[in-house]
DNA sequence: TCAATATCGAACTATATGTTCAATAAAATT
DNA sequence: AATTTTATTGAACATATAGTTCGATATTGA
């Protein structure tokens, strides 16, 4: 990809988010991206569409990084659900979430987002489908598939919010003990 | 309250509403709305500063229904929650919902509203609140009581969406068994 | 060096928001 | 029934934002 190209893609980016974590993203208009982005307009538009499709294609960087972020160093490493007990599953995410990208929680913590929360939920019931096993012997035999994938990517969430919206105050082994209790 | 101002209140909750349950709410212009419920622009912003406060007005009227809709006629029916045994209490508000509001079902399952979804959890979370007593039982004693309230709201929204989106099949009865399941 | 292409900036169209105001119609008051 | 108060109307208005267009300019990769 062109050098140019790269590097305005990644200042819309960057102002984008710093524009989420202190507003909503209704709110935020294309002009104040680009001109925090110090971009031409023009150019915004030649790179996205509009402005859901910015946040899609953020979405979709950040939940590469969360979700594959540990694949790289380790081969045995495809999902963060398949690399260590069941137990610790959750937290192995909230640990990713911590360390790498801030930005995904400013997404989350922000007051209405349910455009992100979607794309997030999606990646989740993905990676829950993949796992299913290891909730399996919570799973009460009448509640079809779909409902309990549903509700457990729906609890994960919910915890996390939860967490955010009181300040992070627990560890994340704390509030992964809370997700496992909760299901 | 004026009969003139009361007309046109209903008229542009009922254009709104219909509007709703066709499209996206970001996609609804006033406009629209003022087309639909044939009053005068000076008329719709008498009524409604934004149509952020319509949103969260009509939310108020639905929610009154659904959540008082027993209240009528029976004097000990002042909340759904303390009306029946408690293994019912979820199947008697989603025959609230079916019965009463068709609008109210339209807003949770349109693809994406952040701003009904969260005044609908506000009500939840009150009405949970009170009746914390009834889920007890199941409560993990280790987990904090607002983690624990905002879980059981947020798995019976999850459960009404879920519902919903697999277009309703379920009878309520076996929908409230998921959700008590579930949690 | 050169051809391809990304950016710029400014002007432009189109659409939506929200306000203002004088005229009119309906309701409430006497 | 007459009068006052209030709600509605419609049209004009100012403002903001989205998204487009295009020629000029600068950067890139070959």
């Amino acid at each position: 990809m062109d050098r140019r190209q790269k590097k305005t893609r990644e200042a819309i980016f960057n102002a984008f988010s710093e524009l989420l974590s202190k507003k909503h993203y209704n709110q935020i208009t294309v002009g104040e991206i680009i001109e925090l982005a110090d971009v031409g307009r023009a150019t915004f538009y030649a790179h996205f569409e509009t402005k859901d499709f910015l946040l899609r294609e953020l979405c979709a960087e950040l939940f590469c990084h969360v979700f594959d972020a540990a694949d790289e160093g380790r081969e045995k490493h495809k999902h963060i659900f398949e690399c260590e007990a069941p137990s610790s599953v959750f937290m192995h995410l909230l640990l990713h979430l911590q360390r790498n990208d801030r930005n995904i929680l400013d997404l989350l913590v922000c007051e209405n987002n349910e455009l992100f929360l979607r794309y997030f939920k999606e990646n989740l019931d993905k990676l829950i489908k993949n796992q299913l096993s290891t909730f399996a012997d919570k799973k009460p035999a009448e509640l079809p598939d779909s409902f309990w994938i549903n509700h457990i990517s729906a609890t994960f969430v919910e915890s996390i919010r939860w967490w955010l919206k009181n300040g992070m105050k627990e560890s994340p082994e704390t509030l992964s003990r809370y997700f496992l209790l909760s299901i």
